[in-house]
DNA sequence: CTCTATGTTTAATT
DNA sequence: GAATTAAACATAGA
């Protein structure tokens, strides 16, 4: 579920649920997801700690806790963070849970679910390199289309790989790719420095009204798959483009599909 | 059985 | 070196 609106909602979250509560348990037993930690460090790291913020950069979550200890959480391609009854039962899938207790005596917790497992979870004192390596994220710091312009010019790449490079945008995932490129009308194999500045402009406008598309779309969702019917070309390949009817096309770049209309979105070069 | 998947990292190749 | 590309990770669902 993660693209950059999931991980939004799930700060917001987070962050009503565990903001100024105390973490009276944290336990994890999936090296992979912790690693470089061990499940030991992982709950001594949080035991006993107030959450002051929960934050968010790109698809990182960051939660900073009262004695400097900072807590990273990346979704991966199935994580998602559940809240739950203190003594609920396991859930399908469950790979972390965080306990706390509220001023008021009431006890409930968190849990980190993943199926695929591609998540982390980093409990640290200092920033992280996958957090500082980050480019300025659309939600918090708004889009800056001169330095985008900069940042695209500087790669022969397709655009699309481009714009989901995590150190020029960070947040921006295949579907807002895909999404906000037809809005430009942007073919995604165009190379992301035959851009001209209008086209970086058009393409700022396109990521913002697919990001808005997505937060909304996403705000009343709590599973991890409730999302069909918002996007105009991802997952469509082969039904007619919203705007042309054209049949929208299916291809690879990057390793990732992608879907775009071949009439309507032009190749800049 | 085969194919696909919202993400990232690493190995291999050009 | 830089830049691309493929593979890998682990699991579920169609």
């Amino acid at each position: 579920m993660p693209e950059l609106a999931d991980v939004e909602i799930i700060r917001q979250r987070l962050e009503k649920a565990l903001g100024g509560a105390t973490i009276t348990a944290a336990q994890s037993n999936d090296r992979r997801i912790l690693r470089p930690q061990t499940p030991l460090s992982f709950t001594r790291a949080l035991v006993g700690r107030t959450v002051e913020e929960v934050g968010r950069s790109g698809k990182w979550l960051r939660l900073e806790l009262d004695d400097g200890t900072r807590l990273f959480s990346h979704l991966g391609m199935t994580g998602w963070w559940v809240e739950h009854e203190r003594d609920d039962p396991k859930q399908k899938a469950e790979r972390a849970r965080i306990d706390f207790a509220r001023d008021d005596g009431r006890e409930s917790s968190v849990r980190y679910v993943d199926s695929r497992r591609f998540g982390r979870l980093i409990a640290a004192k200092d920033e992280i390199p996958e957090w500082i390596a980050l480019g300025p994220d659309p939600l918090v710091d708004g889009i800056d289309v001169k330095k985008l312009a900069v940042a695209l010019a500087r790669s022969r790449r397709a655009v699309k790989d481009a714009v989901m490079d995590q150190s020029i945008l960070a947040g921006i995932g295949n579907i807002l790719a895909i999404e906000a490129l037809w809005h430009a009308r942007i073919d995604p194999r165009s190379s992301s420095d035959a851009l001209s500045r209008a086209d970086v402009g058009t393409l700022a406008r396109g990521l913002k009204t697919a990001l808005r598309r997505e937060l909304k779309a996403r705000a009343g969702a709590t599973r991890p798959d409730e999302w069909q019917d918002v996007f105009s070309v991802y997952g469509r390949a082969g039904a007619p483009c919203p705007r042309d009817g054209s049949p929208i096309a299916r291809i690879v770049i990057g390793g990732r599909t992608t879907t775009f209309c071949r009439t309507c979105q032009i190749r800049r070069s």
